[in-house]
DNA sequence: CGGCCATTTGACACCTGTCAATGTCTGTGG
DNA sequence: CCACAGACATTGACAGGTGTCAAATGGCCG
């Protein structure tokens, strides 16, 4: 048991490697400047210049791009512990807009922050950089559930893989997690409409596999689930540079 | 007129920047270790530990992911001037696999040649990452097309978007380009399947938009076409770091 | 010439979208 | 306390886009 309360992120790159007492101050220190946002109005808009990345330590929100005929597309949701932003700052560009779905807390981290705490720490480095190519490598294997798997099966993909994220930071387990997300959310990420993710809802539900309602997931068949999406959780688990 | 044959890279990047002959010079020594590969046979594989980055020199090549049932869904394709594998070798990772579409031309890039560049040339680092960045966002484009675009304006979406890629490297024009891909591997980028591909290609061909034969793409209306796709070249056009 | 691969086409089934209506809950204001 | 509006969830009927199956065509190469 540590007797400080780590950030969610420190509690996510503890999980795959073991950072050092210097790390950890490092790290807890761009936690310094804290800022809040209610929920529903961007932070971040489409086309808009990114000044600073963020670190979520509370709340959920989701990346996404608008098209010209109104229909949008979520590309991927920042829980707890998630960077935010990270490869807009590092490039000065921003290609989709950030909506807070929850109010959130976050940390804000500019450039030279970041800068200063990759040179002090090498390993700190390359931990964040393995978290956002574990972040980039979710992203693929959206596109290839939207591409290559039917209503159902994404569906389920999808809740299992959330359900990994959370476990990481304590925020779930193989018997559910709290998730604030409304049907409209789950349609503009799956690529269905909002009907339609009610009805495979209910068939999932109906063959006993998990529930989602009043904003919380119940799985209570945890394998049977992962048959039908055909999980493989080897994408996210995979400790990787870290221990090379 | 450049007297010396400049690689597709350096001309890629020269059409955001004017690169000095410092820079140049570093650039087309990264091109020293030349590969060759032949089409069909995977780079590679799916899980494996990546070696090495390369500068795709000639050739066409696709990074795909393959689904326990068999199916595959094509991630992204490398045209000559486009890096391959170069986040799987910053980061020992490699989620997904290459294979050389035809018989290819690829100097081999090791991370100390790359890191070595980076510190002789930070100009020439910020152009390799706008670069790397804008793949990244013609993944997440992928993505939006394949949840929120009928066949029609993802197939038309698509075939401008790799137009634009190629015009970059003097492969291709507003009238088109030269195209070695098959219907198949159209399936497996857009989540379609072929029989539907074929029926797709055969109503742009009717309405005049643009046809696909013979390993040929002609544009007979490219203002239409954009139009049908709602394709905004926005997210490739940037100038955006480089400038600033 | 005889396979083999890519393309093309038609018929049919089914997954998913659209439209429309209803139910439930929450917060607000009278 | 009740009436009402608004957001989200739920359900049914129907239409349409896309997948699947099957077969025919054509080009290429051994």
């Amino acid at each position: 048991m540590a007797s400080v309360e780590h950030s969610p992120l420190t509690r996510k790159l503890s999980a795959f490697v073991a950072l050092s007492e210097a790390e950890l101050t490092v790290l807890e220190r761009l936690h310094q400047r804290r800022r809040s946002f209610v929920a529903g109005r961007d932070m971040v808009h489409q086309g808009q210049t990114a000044r600073a990345a963020y670190i979520l330590s509370a709340g959920w929100v989701c990346s996404y791009k608008l098209q010209p005929d109104g229909t949008r597309q979520i590309v991927d949701f920042q829980v707890p512990g998630d960077f935010l932003g990270l490869r807009s700052v590092l490039l000065h560009t921003s290609d989709h807009s950030f909506e807070p779905i929850v109010d959130i807390e976050a940390a804000e981290v500019l450039t030279s922050d970041l800068l200063e705490a990759f040179a002090q720490t090498p390993r700190l480095a390359t931990a964040i950089l393995w978290a956002a190519s574990r972040d980039e490598a979710m992203v693929v294997e959206h596109l290839v559930g939207i591409g290559r798997r039917d209503a159902d099966a994404r569906m389920a993909h999808f809740l299992l893989e959330l359900g990994s994220r959370l476990a990481l930071v304590g925020m779930g387990s193989k018997d559910g997690f709290e998730c604030p997300l409304t049907q409209y959310h789950l349609a503009d990420t799956l690529g269905l409409s909002a009907v339609h993710v009610n009805r495979t809802l209910r068939q999932l539900r109906e063959h006993g596999l998990v529930t989602f309602r009043d904003g919380h997931v119940t799985f209570h068949d945890y394998v049977g689930l992962a048959e039908l999406a055909e999980f493989d959780p080897a994408y996210l688990d995979q400790t990787g540079p870290l221990l090379k």
